[in-house]
DNA sequence: TATGAATGAGTGTTCATTCAT
DNA sequence: GATGAATGAACACTCATTCAT
């Protein structure tokens, strides 16, 4: 009963919980921490938002550095594993395997909160190297690896024009800057309807910069191999 | 005088031209603020940069926030005018002015210090809303508008399919993504001859991807064979 | 049954005396406390070496004061008494019993923890005045008082001179610096032999200081009575 | 005129004086410290015996371990300077110069502040070894080196007998503890006037304690009769 | 104008103490 | 009794801002 009324939370001043305890924090945190970045965020404000007392955050993570890296690498890994597991699976052309992997990729991962973590590094990659190193080894790079397979892929049944090997960061470019626009645009413009039809956009783009055929689209000659 | 008075530790090299101060500590405040981020960024280490004492800047701009948004504002303006002024006098196909924009646009903006603005306020938009506003306006939906004017031109030539109106969001987004990483994974990886090669396949993936007739396209001499 | 359960991670070697358990918990608190302060010691630190949780130290003690001042009370009282008795009972020449009882002060007291308290008190004795005093009149008092009743032996014996009655207070600081120094440079130089080299040297240099034979060292009529 | 009407400090909240700050803070910093020990001291406090702000404190101190080693190194170092001197200038005999060395260190160290630093040590010493070790090398060895002196001047001039020597350990010793006593029972007992009784038992003591024939023992007018 | 010593509100972090289990 | 997760008051330290010079 108690759990279910929200004002009872007040009454007992705290429950055991060591095991729920660290991901409740790392909730709290990231969401701040992607909102403010990480000096704006005030140690006190994710306690209050974890119903927390600020000494609590120390039990669990000995420094609000370390606090924001745990967030970080907490909500980073498992991010990018099922996308994967898609391609090796996929059946059909490579055209509609780009698109399906566009779509998912927002429905589960880019509309939602561990995608935060794009802006979050951006900003404070400088001040904190060592996790910007980690998160572009395990995200940036791996980003680039699904979407160089998914070219691979198409060239190899003869769907696409061979591309530049570093095609894919100007492929990815735009999704994270669907990301980012997100968040930083948050409380102004950007109308919230537009990221369907960013995607949508994104994709025919794509679709029509790399296809071989329907035909009409002749291999470029002048692009390398 | 000073240069005399053996007591006079630091010498003056040059008489300071009073209208140019203000510039001068804009400089040194972007610099550190693209850098390190807002809240990392210390009154006094902006004054040192610029060779003044810290109360110097308390003179010309009231306080950080007020600095912070000047160093934004007096590097912003300037930036667009001179591009949407090529459009209008471009002689030629479309294909070879949506190249030259780009590749301008870079040599004179996105290699420079004005572009540390973009990776500056998408770090710092949440905390500065009426800054993120100015900038959304004057500077991203300007950036769209000329976009749209190549593809508007493009299409009017019968050069390019019609677009989506909002396909100049996900064009520009590959551009802006080029200037932030640039400086968020700075010390880090993110090969620095890649810009090189990451326009060439920028320009290559939209001219394929809203091109009418592959026929058109021309040769781009820049990307080795 | 506990050591039978693979669950139970500590093997409780041997079941606690409830009894005992306090005097655990104050032998724990003093050797903290005399090797890092007061203020320097943590509960949690007390707990660790006593082997118990923190909480307990609250069961026997209403707070850390407490715990200091019942560290010091419970080591304190025994120290004196059995050397009192040594002196009504001792037979022979008061130079030896004089040395008799300096030597098994070292033995049975200064060399051991009780005496932590000296330095203990000296460093504290601001923060804790009541602690002070107690330990003033339970230690410094009674420590005087039983030099004094060596010199009075001494002179009723026609062996000493007659002293200053303040005479004690100076025949004690050597033997508590002794103390102190054990301890406070005990990381450092204060070769560990010079104990023994110390209170020899102490010895001789009172019973010189005060004898009245062996024959050669006559009264000085100018020392008050 | 300011500086004479004591209200006015608060009239000027800060007055520029580069110079003079370091020796006042410290001079603050060590009362307290001396007093309350090194935990109990809050920087504030410092800050406020000093009249300044607390921030003003890290302009001249990085941090409170530096306020602290500072205010020890500072006070430490000129106390034996002059002491030294008189033993080589001194003429007549040992007897005399050993009171007069003591009375002098009474006189115009023991008794003030820079004293309060033996106390000091003694308790911090754990804390901050290598500043117990600077003490125990500035302070405790030459100290020792002083009464080495001596006892070699008058044992050269047959006046004492052949002290082992480490003797000179035991008769530093009551000195010392006469000043930390002064300060760690300062509120209580350990009547004031016992200062001069204590250190003539403690000459007397010393002077018949090495002397080599009771003849050459001066007169001590100052002791009452 | 320009300086930089001084200020003090604000925040990260510690640790004595409590109390549900 | 015993535990240790949770608390929050207390304190070291930072840095934007002021102002006498």
């Amino acid at each position: 009963m108690s759990e279910l009324n929200p004002r009872s939370r007040k009454v007992r001043r705290w429950k055991r919980r060591k095991k729920a305890r660290p991901q409740e924090l790392l909730t709290a945190a990231l969401d701040l921490f992607a909102e403010r970045g990480f000096a704006a965020t005030r140690m006190e404000d994710v306690a209050k938002r974890a119903g927390v007392a600020k000494g609590t955050l120390y039990l669990y993570f000995s420094n609000k550095d370390e606090l924001f890296k745990a967030a970080v690498r907490e909500n980073t890994l498992p991010i990018l594993g099922d996308i994967e597991a898609v391609i090796d699976n996929f059946e059909g052309d490579s055209v509609n395997l780009f698109r399906e992997i566009v779509l998912r990729w927002w429905e589960q991962i880019g509309g939602f909160r561990p995608s935060d973590i794009s802006k979050l590094l951006l900003a404070e990659a400088y001040n904190l190297p060592d996790l910007a190193k980690f998160y572009h080894d395990e995200v940036i790079l791996r980003s680039n690896e699904i979407v160089r397979r998914v070219l691979c892929r198409g060239v190899k049944r003869g769907e696409f024009r061979k591309p530049d090997p570093y095609l894919t960061e100007v492929i990815v470019a735009p999704l994270i800057m669907l990301v980012i626009s997100k968040h930083s645009f948050r409380n102004n413009q950007m109308a919230p309807i537009s990221s369907k039809v960013y995607l949508n956009n994104f994709i025919e783009l794509c679709i029509h910069g790399i296809l071989r055929s329907p035909a009409s689209i002749a291999t470029n000659p002048d692009v390398p191999a």
